[in-house]
DNA sequence: GTTAGTGCAAATGATTTGCAAACAG
DNA sequence: CTGTTTGCAAATCATTTGCACTAAC
């Protein structure tokens, strides 16, 4: 096995590029179809693949959607934290709370379960699909 | 359209208790293959139809896992409270806190979001899960 | 030259839907 | 009877994988 070494290619540098140019969570098809409509000649797999590989790297979050689709997102922050994201337009905006993590593993240790992890998402309206459509 | 009559069926009867009679979240296929095994004949179909109608209906709790499936979850309680949830077994206890429901309003109102809307899921190892296997 | 990355097409797997037969009211 | 519900098979759809090929190092 051995720690796979990683190669620097022009489309792993354009889907990161790309999730970081988006101000919210987008899902990996979306995304694709922004390259591709920028003019950046990548293949649908492949962004799926980068996607993953940097979602294990923590360099985006990765979040599951209702509808069954998986959204990502870049984040600067490197602690914990969560995402407040719009309903409509997917622009996200990151939080801070020290206590919600406190609380998920008190709340956990109470009733007996070990080794407690938590996931928080907060939808909402953004101001400006408030004002808007 | 109007109001569709809802009629009293075999099938519809046997998922609810199912769901009920489960302890934690289970996913679609899970309860369908219980149903079958208790000896129960079921379309897979219908099972899906019935756990959406009792979700729509808020008599079930669904939840999305991270690898795509739905779980779905019957619960006591009817007002606001999240649940802790097994890694293992999907065994899953209601936990109440008033708190994160204020933090989720206030944390979304204060970047300006409108509507705010939250989901909270805790996992961890039950302490079923932690002795045994 | 080796090894990792790419991308098309085909596979997967959970969920949904079309539709004719079975059933509740 | 009349409108629902059922359930099989076929359709969807996002995501994954097989594999031959190209690009990095």
């Amino acid at each position: 096995m051995s720690a796979p070494v990683r190669k620097r290619t022009r489309q792993g540098e354009a889907v990161l590029r790309a999730v970081q140019a988006s101000d919210g969570f987008r899902s990996a098809q979306e995304i694709h179809a922004q390259m591709r409509a920028a003019g950046e000649a990548v293949g649908l797999t492949t962004v799926y693949r980068h996607l993953q590989l940097l979602a294990d790297d923590h360099v985006i979050d990765a979040l599951h959607l209702d509808d069954g689709q998986i959204a990502y997102r870049f984040c600067t922050t490197d602690h914990h934290h969560h995402h407040v994201v719009c309903r409509q337009c997917g622009t996200s905006v990151e939080i801070d709370c020290p206590d919600i993590g406190d609380w998920a593993q008190r709340a956990a240790r109470r009733v007996g379960f070990a080794a407690p992890t938590h996931r928080v998402e907060v939808f909402g309206t953004c101001p400006e699909c408030q004002t808007g459509a």
